[in-house]
DNA sequence: TAATACTTACCGAACGTTCAGTAAGAGCCA
DNA sequence: TGGCTCTTACTGAACGTTCGGTAAGTATTA
């Protein structure tokens, strides 16, 4: 397994301003966020969000650490020891069937703060350390299920970053296009792949 | 083989206006985007832009389609009989082995324009069609594959949305990550996936 | 002369940020 | 218990800058 990197505790108050921040975000884009905007949100002054931040910079990196965390948290879970369940459960988490409200939010947030990662130096670490997690994630079941005789002998590595490439290309045309039936179709076909690809089958 | 929509004809001006707001892009991402930029990127001043456009938000709807007409310039290609050869050159066109400069800063300006699409919906349309044509695309190498009896009897659209996330998901995560060798991995990994879906081997 | 393609100079609004001031409470001493 | 000091968590007004956008004027070309 792959050590989580410890969550930060935050203040009521910082809590409160991730919040507004977040619905912020929701309803305006990155592009539309503003200070006023989020105090909107918080229903308090600008400078109250000052007196807890020291510029928007500071308060976009505290917020791009809220949004992993919490984006984390939901694909955190106990391992079992039937590799094929971990790696559907994975798979689940990540590109739900029928994805809730909540899911959905986290992940256009998630997009919006991504796209920043194209010119900025710090959300691409972040978003390069995420991707590193999950990629490792899957390959530490895929190796466990070779390991136990439930898969074949390919490669945990290749097979990993195959399935997260389909799995993030398909989030990313959920949140950007009106094509959720090709969103389902490609759940399924992920199924499929990791079926075909993985089960023996000498 | 599915129809291109018709690209529209660019005055020399307007045509010099969206290099501009390209290049306006690259340097400074969509949150930046601002008509002073574009203008010194122009070296014209501010009115003559509005001279051309009414608004920012035209000039905006205007640009995407610049972007897209780039983008499917670069992809549209001449099919040839060989099934399995084009699907590879269709891959290769999305998610080059080697991307050079200028395929890595197209696909950085969609990555920030598509991520627009999450809160617009003139962008979320254009991005919609833009993954109907591609899926179609690739849909319909497939099927030919099929009736030529090159390919096996799978679900072309299933096959086609697989593919089509997968790439999508290397180049995001190229575009937003330092995982280039994940990139790579995913590439090779389509080939061995579009290998042993595809081809016949009974 | 009339249309084309601009420039200069400006507008009001919104931006991120700072500042002086203050209400509410905690901690301590007499 | 009452009075004093100090901290916390704000408010409201203002700062200079930049925003999208416009009105008026000016060369150049047909």
């Amino acid at each position: 397994m792959v050590a989580d990197a410890p969550e930060r505790d935050w203040s009521a108050a910082e809590e409160e301003i991730m919040e507004a921040t977040y619905r912020a975000l929701l309803e305006h884009g990155y592009a539309g966020l503003s200070i006023s905007r989020i105090a909107a949100e918080l229903g308090k002054s600008k400078a109250a969000i000052y007196y807890h931040y020291d510029a928007k910079d500071d308060l976009l990196v505290a917020f791009l650490e809220f949004a992993v965390d919490r984006f984390e948290a939901t694909i955190a879970t106990e391992t079992g020891d039937e590799p094929t369940a971990d790696l559907e459960h994975v798979i689940e988490k990540l590109l739900p069937l029928q994805p809730d409200e909540e899911q959905h939010q986290l992940q256009a947030v998630l997009v919006g703060l991504r796209s920043q990662a194209v010119t900025n130096e710090v959300f691409r670490e972040q978003f390069t350390r995420i991707d590193d997690r999950l990629a490792a994630t899957i390959r530490d079941i895929v190796e466990r299920g070779i390991d136990e005789g439930a898969f074949r002998d390919v490669d945990p590595s290749r097979v990993a970053e195959h399935i997260l490439a389909t799995v993030n290309g398909a989030m990313y045309a959920r949140a950007t296009t009106d094509r959720e039936s090709a969103a389902a179709a490609t759940r399924v076909s992920i199924a499929s792949y990791v079926d075909s690809e993985l089960r023996r089958q000498p």
